[in-house]
DNA sequence: TCTCGTACGTTGACAGCGTCAACACTCAAA
DNA sequence: TTTGAGTGTTGACGCTGTCAACGTACGAGA
């Protein structure tokens, strides 16, 4: 019976993530993360129903992380516009941690789809809508409707990070690197301009 | 050593697209391959180097099909333009097949990202060039460099074919169902023309 | 203070998996 | 006829996710 958020979860959660990080997806046994945790093999079943539960947590926790991440990059610096520093974040991020990102796009399906992953999700959207919104409103957008153009922002984001992660973008295809990748980035959104 | 075209090679392939559309990636063993082929378990290390060989092929031959299919329905029919065809195309081939579309874009790397894959992408992103030319040609697309808007094509249907898959679509976040998926879409392909 | 239930952790065991080595058969080329 | 390559089989291995059984610590109620 898991306890929401007792400090040995936590552990268990850090371990499968420095593995994941380190190793991918491969190195992430219940036995490496309980080694990992000071713990021994099936002691994350205290903590989690299943591998699938846990990994769950950890596409929570990273769902979280990006939008948090999108909402920071815009609200600071002033270099270029909200709108792009938003999009450049969720690309970062992104392909800075592929295995991580790659959590949450996975073919087994999130064994747990409930409310937190939900919220998470919707939150994510939010913080589109409202990039959408403010570039709408200084004329960097066109017109239409902000939930849905959220929606197709954050599709072609999530393309291009995955297109990226895969290596389905690299030369002789269409660009090299992360140059690259911003380039492609703020082509689309300058074609999105309307 | 593994022959190119072999019959039983194919019957392996078969198999294992079988196994993968009827029970997700976890159907997928090499037992249960074997099996469903008529033959025994370790059968298809005579022409395969391991699993992630196998599962290779097979989103090799998920990409060749999706390419075609794209090509397909753009030349056929003339309900509405070609690209509104081509695009469509591509997304629901995906979202048919689920199964076979996340092994194009799963964690684990491709074990051959050999001439096959590499060529196979090229030609996928070929058929994506052509439809933006026609498009840009008869002004349904401004203008641009066509190779990077194809990527930038590419990425933005993949992103609402996965997010899709995935369940992030749905209701009450975005859309509902294919109809609201194709909405999605018409919407992004509306804001692109530039 | 004693008791007891609950949360937490451990080890032992099991079936299923990918994989490889050893062996057997078939058949075309020498 | 011999031979060698290609193709198939079974036996066995170590690793994995998972569960049952067991131990322990500790706060609440008698």
């Amino acid at each position: 019976m898991p306890r929401d958020g007792g400090p040995t979860r936590s552990a268990i959660i850090a371990a499968a993530s420095s593995l994941l990080e380190a190793g991918g997806p491969d190195a992430v046994t219940l036995r490496s993360v309980g080694t990992a945790a000071g713990l021994s093999r099936s002691a994350p079943y205290r903590h989690f129903a299943d591998k699938a539960d846990l990994l769950a947590a950890l596409a929570l926790q990273t769902l979280i992380d990006l939008a948090a991440g999108v909402r920071e990059a815009a609200a600071a610096g002033r270099k270029d516009s909200r709108l792009h520093r938003g999009c450049r974040a969720y690309v970062t991020l992104a392909t800075t941690r592929p295995h991580h990102y790659q959590l949450i796009f996975g073919d087994r399906p999130i064994s747990n789809p409930s409310s937190a992953i939900e919220a998470a999700a919707d939150d994510g959207i939010a913080a589109f809508v409202d990039l959408v919104e403010r570039a709408q409103a200084n004329g960097e957008l066109g017109e239409g409707p902000p939930r849905e153009l959220a929606t197709v922002l954050w599709a072609l984001l999530h393309g291009l990070a995955q297109l990226q992660i895969t290596g389905h973008l690299s030369e002789p295809r269409t660009v090299e690197g992360e140059a690259g990748l911003n380039a492609l980035m703020a082509l689309a959104l300058a074609s999105l301009r309307s």
